[in-house]
DNA sequence: CTGCATCCCCTCAGATACTG
DNA sequence: CAGTATCTGAGGGGATGCAG
């Protein structure tokens, strides 16, 4: 072992691999991706991420906010407790996580039993799907709701903002997505139900063409899931 | 355990968490950023990434190309062998590579004793460094020679083309590092070297600026740097 | 309740030796 | 050159305990 570098580290003097030893443990990006989106306590967490061990998320928040990325905050007056959020360090990295969401999204199969989807993964997932190109100049708002999930989407002059919740004084378009049994509420299945005309409309139909043009991409590399060995 | 979830899943419909599990594995994405540059021998792949266990070389080939990322070719008449290389959803890999480079870059310290740094891993890193609307137009190209290491860059119309070796018909502007001891050659420690003057220029000064205004961006710690000749 | 810590178990990575 | 075989230990998965 040489001096100076610690048995995980890659060792090499490259942006990509200082990036792999910061965020490349085990559920480590998806506790940013999760945080990306909103402040989140420890138990929201664990429910956004089900299946993580309790133990590893622990481990992976005191390894983030060691590096900088995560920040560990005890909640005002009502509801006290410790609130995590990301530092500017942090939110940098939303680039590198949605490029990775737009690439997945392209890799993912058909829904598997027991999977689930969390909100904050739907919201990343819209952004990845974002077409800039499609979207210049354009001036408008939607409303997405998946199940429970409802997400919004604001065009300001061809600008995107994004998050949870409703838009604020309403929204030109809602759209509705009507899952089938088993679909879970992830952007990718909120997609191909709008695409099979599966949503109920409200608010102007052109508003929909524009929203299949300017967040979805053509799914050219779909594959099945493995199958298990 | 829940049917249809291998144990190493996230069990998430989510375009993140599923390239987590088809690259999140230790070492994977530095062989996909490897690859991406040119196309390997496992032997260049195990000097590439010194360090990596030759178990765990042979393990991430097998699992990359069994999700259809990489492609194992034998090679052809002179010098024998096996080649790895990129398919087209290996290559779709690259804007995250990127992303997730950038981002490390700001969080690459000082060099510790003992770091090496690949030319492939360079490549990528300077591409990451890319601002396109600083080039928007432009047309020149560049020879970067970073010790053994050469790159070309070439802007055309403000579109980028990067790689190793020199510029077919020669650069307009070859710019040489003179690395201090120890300094990896590294696209950061070249970009370093650049603002602190350390480099010897062939071919018009102006060139160079453009270079630093296009192939850079602001790092931490900047200070007033000595102009090179 | 929330926010962890501790335990055991087992997988996978690290290191080294060896082979078609 | 392109891996396989084997051993060991770190770290993740899963269940449980427990303090504020």
């Amino acid at each position: 072992m040489v001096r100076g570098v610690k048995r995980r580290d890659y060792a090499q003097y490259c942006g990509i691999a200082r990036a792999l030893e910061l965020v490349g443990e085990r559920w480590a990006l998806l506790v940013v991706r999760d945080l990306t989106v909103r402040p989140r306590r420890y138990t929201d967490l664990q429910e956004g991420l089900r299946g993580i061990p309790t133990n590893v998320l622990s481990t992976r928040l005191k390894e983030l906010e060691q590096a900088g990325i995560v920040e560990r905050r005890v909640a005002p007056a009502p509801r006290r407790g410790v609130v995590y959020t990301l530092t500017e360090v942090g939110r940098a990295l939303e680039p590198a996580l949605i490029a990775l969401g737009r690439w997945g999204s392209s890799q993912l199969g058909e829904p598997q039993p027991g999977y689930v989807a969390s909100p904050d993964g739907a919201v990343l997932n819209l952004r990845g799907a974002f077409q800039p190109s499609e979207a210049a100049g354009l001036t408008a708002s939607w409303e997405l709701r998946l199940g429970d999930t409802v997400i919004h989407a604001r065009l300001a002059d061809g600008a995107l903002t994004s998050g949870l919740g409703p838009v604020e004084d309403g929204a030109d378009l809602v759209i509705t997505a009507r899952f089938e049994e088993g679909e879970p509420p992830a952007y990718r299945s909120f997609v191909k139900a709008a695409r099979e005309g599966r949503v109920d409309l409200d608010g102007p139909r052109e508003l929909f063409d524009t929203f299949l043009r300017v967040f979805t991409y053509p799914q050219a590399c779909e594959r099945d899931l493995p199958t298990p060995r």
